[in-house]
DNA sequence: GTGAAAGCGCTAACAA
DNA sequence: TTGTTAGCGCTTTCAC
């Protein structure tokens, strides 16, 4: 960190005050128009930038936010991330990022490292979320949790309505004449899947379809779990397949293919999360948009409000995700 | 920023001195491990968290990195950033991150706010690089670039080597008995393109293939656009298709499949950057692996280097991409 | 409209 | 091993 002119430097060349400089950075109105040009034009001769650390010294503000993720490499957080960063930026704030890695011990030590007066508030979006963990953190500094909830805080939320994502296409997916909805959830232990895989029961329930604990299996949410379970459902006769994400769709897609089952004559696939590339397949996959841009865009906009009037109370945003239908479901809705 | 308690309080709290306490909190050997863990105790007790803001204001140093990226929703880019981010918290680094979205204004004004003294160096991917936009920045803060280079620049770079990845998979292909391959080409003002171009030719002029620029299309490097000029290509008859990356190469293989031309029995198809999907296709692709991550660790480590030794000289690293060979070109190899 | 004094929370340098 | 002093670069407060 090098610095090559400071505040008084400026004050000496342009023959005022420092407080006089720091007005003129500063837009105060408490200042002729002919000395406040003087100065920022000196400035500019002289290469000043004001010191981000002294200023937040005393102002006590930093004008950044952190944002612990799970996976920046995953195409769903990073485009909350970008959401986060857009807004952030187009407010004046810069973004601390943290990868979590999906680790809880990072996720702990990453709060603490933004806790040292590094950010004016903190946007998570949680591991296997427990209460214990954020309540002390939430006294200290602005808190927003977003996509994974942990019950029982006094938190801002901002989520996605996991249930009527699902209800959504397993609704259309029965418009569309099909009958034996084979399910490939993720793991036992994930909100998510358990969320959707509620609304997969009331909705079949809904249409007098019976469920059939045969057809609903448990994975890891891999490409190979899709690939590997989608022989298991067929033998089961399922007519066609609601993967709990477009990657594990892909799985379902590329079993048919080298089965000769054709989608969506032979099969009906749909996926969840639209990821970038599910419009890309020969036959473009029907799916769940959860918009993780709009989460990251709210999560902030949540954040700044309340960095803006700290009595405000928290509240819990739930987003509607969007039903992308494309082919894999049959073309004609 | 709500600072509860500050050094000195810790400092009369445990009978002591502010610089004891400061000494205790910065493992300095000039204290007895009495009092070190008295006062580290003490800290626990009362909730003490150092106060950044101040600490960097008098050692002149913040921990702190930017990383100026132009879209972290690419996966490429992603990649980058998880390496980068994943070096620096070994290292007790915190990340900054700056999505310019491939806008040199944003880009600018990005290196303008980092140089406020927020980080100790940074990274930059620059969009369409010129020397004049860095060569004074360069001089205030350690730089380093990285994926994209400003010739003329005395700045450390880390890059990738289109030209070997290029000329690996398209002797790959000659090997597995194309002969007539046809190219999408990228923008004509990007450099990555050309420099992929220039090693088709001298591989082809080396195997005594003669260039047909008839079979050589440029193109916005889009799923759309492979899609659409694959038609052209195979008009020209071609045998196969290097696509400049993999998502035309998606678009290559969409249009193949919906006009039953079989891959890789009627046509090869290569890619560039392999991304998650192309290894989920029902015929996965053949494709170049850049390795962002590593790229990201490099750049990282090289700027550390920087920070911890600024007489370090400028140097250019250029990593070399690994081809990836799957199906799409031939098992057989 | 401008300036002087004080201090944000911390550590470097020196003193004891 | 511990403490004192000074000051990092800036803004707040109050005086003029």
């Amino acid at each position: 960190m090098i610095i090559l002119v400071n505040i008084r430097d400026v004050a000496r060349y342009c023959g005022v005050s420092a407080m006089t400089v720091s007005r003129a950075l500063n837009n105060s109105n408490q200042i002729s128009q002919a000395t406040k040009e003087k100065i920022l034009k000196a400035c500019e001769e002289l290469g000043y930038r004001p010191n981000f650390a002294a200023r937040s010294l005393v102002t006590k503000k930093t004008n950044m936010v952190g944002l612990i993720i799970p996976d920046i490499t995953n195409q769903y957080y990073s485009h909350v991330s970008k959401g986060v960063s857009s807004y952030l930026s187009l407010q004046g704030y810069g973004l601390l990022l943290c990868n979590s890695d999906r680790r809880k011990d990072d996720e702990i030590r990453y709060l603490n490292f933004l806790a040292e007066g590094r950010v004016d508030g903190i946007i998570i979006l949680p591991v296997q979320p427990r209460k214990e963990d954020y309540e002390g953190i939430a006294k200290e500094i602005p808190l927003v949790m977003a996509d994974n909830y942990a019950e029982g805080l006094d938190v801002s939320f901002v989520g996605n309505d996991n249930y009527h994502g699902a209800s959504e296409i397993i609704s259309h997916m029965i418009k569309q004449g099909f009958k034996r909805i084979g399910v490939i959830l993720g793991h036992s232990s994930s909100s998510a899947s358990n969320e959707r895989f509620k609304a997969y029961k009331d909705v079949l329930k809904k249409n007098n379809i019976e469920l059939d604990n045969e057809i609903v299996l448990n994975s890891n949410a891999t490409f190979e779990d899709g690939f590997n379970l989608t022989k298991v459902l067929i033998e089961k006769g399922v007519d066609s397949i609601f993967a709990i994400n477009d990657t594990v769709a892909l799985g379902v897609v590329k079993y048919c293919y080298l089965n000769n089952i054709r989608i969506p004559e032979d099969i009906g696939v749909a996926g969840y999360d639209n990821i970038e590339q599910s419009s890309m397949l020969p036959v473009p996959l029907t799916t769940v948009d959860q918009n993780g841009n709009q989460m990251g865009k709210v999560a902030a906009e949540t954040l700044l409000n309340l960095l803006a009037d700290e009595s405000t109370v928290a509240k819990k945003i739930i987003l509607k995700p969007k039903l992308v239908i494309r082919k894999s479901l049959r073309e004609n809705i």
